[in-house]
RNA sequence: GCCGGAGUAGCUCAGCGGUAGAGCACUGCUUUCGUAAAGCAGGCGUCGUCGGUUCAAAUCCGACCUCCGGCUCCA
């Protein structure tokens, strides 16, 4: 089925949502229902309902349904339509907004039901709707803006045939599955502590392993490419966000300062960029030291507001894989193509296949909102570009979204449960490096401002990590998984000769666990299945005659006995490889 | 921050005015086992916090905290 077909159905099942609700409480307001990417919602006024009302408006789909043989265009002009819609504020509006537009407004009919509408609708909804299902109730500003008072949304889907609605729904349960908080708690990877604070992650020692694990990846693959590091204190003097320009935009949005007796104000850093700038600054600078790059697993705190937080992927506390490079303004859309083929390597690296770029530019209409002049705003857009065309990946725009001094473009990684994580956000960035006075000398003795670029490819360990988490379902590649290996005695004889087996795997540099408890051996792999364990080595009596062990796989597949010392090998060549197989 | 929902054992959850429950996990004993759960026994809790109503509150009411579904926001 076609895009905009599908949209078709999915705005004709809102339609069928809204009849219902009206039918069950006729006070209800209903507002805007669009399709959206997986299904539609539909948003109500005075409206005060609860997910155990879902059924009902379901069944009451259900009976309206056969009733709606058709769509009925109907031009109205803008007096009848007020004069339909008079107890509707919200119709109202769009009326008006119509009016002053110069539009036509319709009015679409099915069955008894009619709703102002521009179209869009399926042919025959008695035949077409009938695979729908309300998923959620969720409240939502009206027009989207925070100020406006709060209405009820209502999703739902509705797709061609009943097989593509339960692949949906099962991909939905999936999903639930996977869920990072589920899992980050039953692998036990990380915490939170309501005696430490909402946002605030306690990495539990098996999450900590991948966390340095990455880390270390991180640092050599940057020690490559030509990156130094460093590091800086958590907190800094007021002044310094003063002079970034930060202050004024982001101060609810930071942790309030520490103030100290001599009245200088510290805050927690929300990032990193400028105590980098401090570094930078740290010496007088010549053309030949360009381009240098300072790198940090900065940690910085931001103060979400309450109700963003969420799990891992929304904190107040991280860990950034941040750094900055200072380069001419030659330099730069060249060091931006080995930034973005950085992040494609890492990708690469971890089987994320499904990416694309977003480009975050000015809203033309707020144009005070931002700094910089014109001229800044435009160069360092086009220097941008021009390293994106290079590499050919997928890119959308998205006004609105730039930061107030200059545009960015985010890395958006999509899971295997379909979550779309936006990980990482890159800038060329021509205005910081003014603001702080940053200076090179050139070849020609004068002295030259640096083009910053601001780079962060794995985002931060709790945001990366809990993607991670969902799009391997906790099937982590060898190398990050925290427990590599599980050794099984078949029974308690045998509990020596897993102790050898293990510190000879040990001895290899695996992290090696054995299952002693006086369990069944079916009880053990259960367990060190549930626990995705990549290797599980049963051990009884032909094992310690043969100097071997039984290797299971997570996957269930059973390699038989291997020798201990060849165990060691693969394993330990599969996880300083870092890929992805368990058994090449 | 806003709308809605929820907080009971480590986890999943039942109980919804009259002395706190189950399964899993944990501890002990029996069992010594060949690729996803052996059996028996035992300990398990300020029922999120504070306040109120009541002879009596996990249960009813209020405030706050935290979490969940969204909205808005994300340097």
């Amino acid at each position: 089925m076609e895009e905009n077909e599908l949209d078709e159905l999915r705005h004709s099942a809102a339609h069928l949502l809204a009849a219902a609700v009206k039918q069950l409480w006729p006070n209800a307001k209903p507002t805007l229902g669009p399709p959206i990417a997986e299904g539609f919602y539909y948003d109500f006024g005075d409206l005060k309902i609860s997910e155990e009302d879902l059924p009902k408006i379901e069944k009451e789909m259900a009976e309206i349904l056969p009733s709606w043989k058709e769509f009925k265009r109907i031009e109205v002009s803008p007096d009848e339509s007020r004069k339909e819609f008079k107890d509707n504020p919200y119709k109202l509006e769009m009326i008006e907004e119509l009016v002053n537009d110069k539009q036509k407004i319709s009015i679409y009919q099915s069955g008894d039901f009619r709703d102002l509408c521009r179209g869009g609708h399926s042919e025959s909804p008695a035949k077409d709707l009938a695979n729908f299902k309300l998923l959620s109730i969720a409240g939502a500003y009206w027009r989207g803006d925070e100020k406006n008072p709060m209405l009820t949304r209502i999703y739902g889907t509705v797709f061609p045939t009943k097989e593509e609605l339960d692949k949906y729904l099962a991909q939905r349960e999936l999903a639930k599955e996977r869920d990072h908080r589920k899992l980050g708690r039953e692998l036990e990877l990380f915490t939170t502590s309501e005696a430490v604070g909402p946002g605030l992650i306690l990495w539990l020692p098996k999450g900590n392993i991948i966390k340095e694990e990455l880390e270390n990846w991180a640092k050599e693959t940057e020690a490559a490419g030509g990156y130094q590091r460093v590091t800086t204190p958590h907190i800094t003097k007021a002044g310094l966000y003063e002079t970034s320009g930060h202050l004024p935009y982001y101060k609810d949005d930071m942790y309030p300062p520490m103030k100290l007796a001599d009245g200088e104000e510290y805050y927690l850093k929300p990032m990193n960029c400028p105590h980098h700038h401090q570094i930078y600054a740290s010496k007088s600078r010549s053309y030949r030291e360009l381009p240098l790059r300072l790198a940090e697993y900065g940690t910085c705190y931001r103060y979400e507001a309450g109700g963003e937080l969420f799990g891992l992927l929304r904190v107040r506390g991280f860990s950034q894989n941040d750094a900055h490079i200072y380069c001419t303004l030659e330099q730069a859309t060249e060091e931006f193509v080995q930034v973005m083929k950085l992040h494609e390597h890492y990708y690469r690296g971890l089987g994320i296949t499904d990416y694309y770029l977003e480009m975050g530019l000015r809203d033309p209409k707020k144009k005070d909102k931002y700094h910089g002049d014109e001229k800044m705003w435009k160069l360092a857009e086009e220097l941008m570009r021009k390293a994106v065309v290079q590499l050919k990946i997928k890119m959308i725009e998205k006004t609105g979204s730039a930061a107030f001094y200059g545009p960015k473009i985010d890395f958006i990684i999509r899971s295997s449960t379909g979550r779309e994580f936006g990980i990482s956000t890159n800038q060329i960035d021509l205005y910081m490096g003014e603001r702080f006075g940053l200076k090179y000398a050139d070849k020609d003795g004068k002295e030259k401002t640096p083009v910053i670029i601001h780079r962060a490819p794995l985002g931060s360990h709790e945001r990366f990590i809990g993607f991670l988490i969902e799009h391997f379902g906790g099937e982590f590649p060898v190398w990050l998984s925290p427990v590599q290996a599980v050794v099984i005695p078949i029974s308690e004889k045998f509990g020596e000769y897993a102790e050898k087996v293990r510190e000879d795997l040990k001895k290899a540099g695996l992290r090696v666990e054995v299952d002693g408890r006086d369990e069944k051996m079916q009880a053990k792999i259960r367990d060190a299945q549930l626990q995705k364990v990549p290797y599980m080595l049963v051990v009884g009596e032909r094992e310690e005659k043969a100097d071997s062990a039984s290797v299971r796989l997570r996957s269930g597949q059973d390699l038989g006995e291997k020798k201990v010392g060849e165990i060691a090998n693969t394993v330990k060549e599969v996880a300083a490889s870092r890929i992805i197989d368990l058994w090449p």
